[in-house]
DNA sequence: ACAACTCTATCGTATAACGATATATTATGT
DNA sequence: ACATAATATATCGTTATACGATAGAGTTGT
């Protein structure tokens, strides 16, 4: 017996929002994977192989993403590689967090005009 | 030597997030930002006494928050209650940590449309 | 051949999350 | 007055997360 909404996995870990952020512009290896999260944060978080190996096995048992056999690019390979692909699953608890995200953000925003207002802004 | 920069903070625990939040309409007592969590959450997130109490520690230490020597509301009181007060800086960290999550929420959606054209929708 | 880089992986430590539990005070019902 | 429930703070121990350091093997360029 797993988990029956995605909402129940929420909040996410911010190393695997990122990672499925990662591969939802397609499937990618995991040091690709690094080198996109810094690319997707403006540089602002830098993932190193102790966060990303161990995020990536918990999220491989939870179902958020496969092990694909598919090599992007046959010619221009690297039989190290190891394919990630993002599962339906994990597309849902990735939308779930961004709602999630969106709507905690909308909150601050208000609460932020609000204190503004007390506080004579 | 503390922290130069708002920014060196991020991305913020879950909980300092949702402490912050709770503090921006106003001083509260720890068991009132335990309820005003729930609230804030529209009750998906309840914080309980153990994850409360550990992240106010560390908040008081970092500066984000401080404890007020002023009853709200002297008539209705219990003298056992603590009260709360974000801090500017907590405010600054508030501000920056939202901007950080509605920039990664816009990335995401941005990503959506792009993976919805790849498969077809 | 050699160096630099790529790539996966684990280890240990530090931080974070959280339920269980303890204890005391205040409010409510009878 | 008494019992019960709700309020309120706090710590403990366990699990989950984060992450730098390190290791080692395969690949690329010269």
């Amino acid at each position: 017996m797993t988990n029956r909404s995605p909402a129940d996995l929420l909040p996410l870990p911010v190393a695997h929002l990122h990672i499925l952020l990662a591969l939802a512009t397609g499937d990618k290896h995991g040091y690709a994977i690094m080198q996109e999260v810094e690319v997707l944060t403006d540089g602002a978080v830098t993932m190193g192989p102790g966060t990303l190996y161990g995020a990536v096995k918990k999220m491989l048992k939870a179902g958020l993403v496969d092990e694909s056999d598919e090599r992007p690019d046959p010619e221009l390979d690297d039989q190290r590689r190891r394919y990630y692909r993002i599962t339906g699953l994990g597309g849902r608890v990735l939308d779930a967090e961004v709602a999630r995200m969106e709507k905690l953000a909308r909150t601050a925003r208000v609460r932020q005009a609000l204190a503004m207002r007390r506080s004579g802004g």
